[in-house]
DNA sequence: CATGAATGAGCCTTCATTCAT
DNA sequence: TATGAATGAAGGCTCATTCAT
């Protein structure tokens, strides 16, 4: 019997990604979808049981990969406020170079496909920051204030700072950066 | 077109409003839309051209009402942290009240509807806060860096505390927006 | 505005009940369907919200109609026996003269189709031939036994008879029709 | 094709039985039933060359099996009427113990598949009762019509007797089965 | 101005069948 | 023989838009 390709599933990814990107979930048409990956439609329902299929399972992938990366070597034996921003410099780089899968993920979540995700999947997220703001808050050094309150504000300027980037307003250089940077922790340092 | 009765032009507009709140554009039906408004599809077509044109107008005309709408009382006799926080409060307040078009000005924003708008009416926006800034960069009290940066910034914020609203996990209380107003003055205070 | 057609609406029905004939229900692709009335697909759903809507309706109509005419004339002041006779010929020949019909009702009736027809419609029916048996009982012409027995066994012949005129084996005469009634008679009388 | 497991093919064939019982010929789907028997697609094609080759082989086989089995032991000395009346019983319980094979014959019989059967096959068949209507004529117990007719009649009659039981609308016992058969023998007894 | 009727273009999905191992 | 992968050819249905009154 013939072999199945992972080549082929991951281009249906990427090729859903780029058009999510450009054109939102609705411009993801199974028909065009397939003719740019370059397989029948039929095929794509060998991968994908439904169109819904194919953007929840790819959205938990991405979901799921994410988290895992996160917050990796930031253990090291570094100062507060140091530490902050390796991982503010993480997810700067991240987002940039994952500008489509963090565009996707954003856009489940806002649309009814997110009811959709394995619950499993969106609960063990967004661990990422939690531990380093405890952290923080132990050494005195950021408000005492409700972690997901913290992490929304930090998310909403790091979220902006990338479509600075993105949009050149800014540039993804070590001054800029670091501007932006301070004023994520001069918000929120005590 | 667009002749006759004003009141069956403001039902399409409010109902527009509301299915894109609920579920964005690709809700919008014209048959769902004139069975909401209680009109015939054709009649729908008398008023806007096409869906396309009824998108386009709508955000056309939101944006201009808001831009006029903004900066108005603010220019009293105060500190100017608070006429900062005046105004923060005053967009909070809007955001909320308005929030369907706040909603669908952001979704235009990001759809490919955006390209169709006016340039004049694009521009003539976003005027808000500038003044203010160059006011307190001229009191010395916020930190010197460009406009536009600093009005992101600031809008990402306000936009992150009006989801925060929304969405339960803060209250419109003056306990909990004071906190969300540190935040954003803190991030740009010298 | 353009004025509904009914010819339109009876075109549908003819070549839906002429389809079905020939091949089924799996038979009628929308598509087809459409092409043969000369309307496009789209018109076929201004009639029909569905393809089981479509069914569904037809049958019901149907039904409906065919409850109406029945009895008609037989109150006249006959013997019994010639009663059930011209009750029996108008149904043989009603059977002919509305072949595809029946055959479209004898088919909804086994197919999954009838679950959706309004119960008032199907109840309604079949009253037909109950108050003749009740009175060939009490003349004592007819053998004492229930009536839903009764109807299904000369039910039964009644469709073997026109099976047989249509697929040629006997004839629509006098002669012939006479010896099958004599079937059904003999087999129910006392 | 057809060489290897004789267990596979039974069970194809058994799976394709219930599968038209419940659902029609538009219920088998190639994938469904090789997903039952808990073989492959492939596999089907196997062992049948296509959806057709399936229905058809399937129908060939049946319907020489059952023409086969009939008229067996009837020819014992018996009464005329009792042989008939055996005959009878002999037929409503293979009806009724063989219902799916029954169900899925007489529906090959009204589909196009039905053209696709050996001719062969076809004739072989339905010589059931011919001989024993000769007999009873001889012996002036029955009317002397055309046999065809005579088998159609009781054909007709005996299939609806196997329909009200199956409906549950008599039992399957000795007095119901007698006066449904009593039907049967009114009808065309002299 | 108002509207019900009509339609073309397209979208998602299914399914029998063939390929390649 | 056995099978998972791959596909073409539909089929049902939707929707923005145009017609005709």
């Amino acid at each position: 019997m013939r072999v199945k390709d992972e080549t082929k599933r991951l281009a249906i990814i990427e090729n859903t990604l780029d058009i999510v990107f450009d054109k939102g979930f609705a411009g993801v048409k199974m028909s065009t979808l397939a003719k740019r990956v370059g397989i029948s439609v039929s095929t794509l329902y060998v991968y994908y049981e439904s169109k819904e299929d194919l953007i929840v399972s790819i959205a938990t992938e991405l979901i799921a990969r994410q988290t895992k990366n996160s917050v990796k070597d930031i253990t090291e034996d570094l100062p507060f406020k140091l530490k902050m921003k390796t991982m503010w410099l993480y997810w700067i780089h991240f987002s940039i170079n994952h500008s489509k899968e963090m565009h996707f993920i954003t856009q489940v979540k806002k649309s009814p496909y997110y009811d959709k995700i394995p619950a499993v999947i969106k609960e063990t997220k967004n661990r990422l920051g939690i531990d380093l703001f405890e952290l923080g808050k132990k050494e005195g050094l950021i408000r005492d204030i409700n972690n997901e309150i913290l992490a929304s504000i930090i998310g909403a300027i790091l979220l902006e700072t990338v479509n600075l980037i993105i949009t050149k307003k800014i540039k993804l250089n070590e001054e800029d950066t670091d501007v932006m940077f301070s004023f994520a922790w001069n918000a929120i340092k005590s």
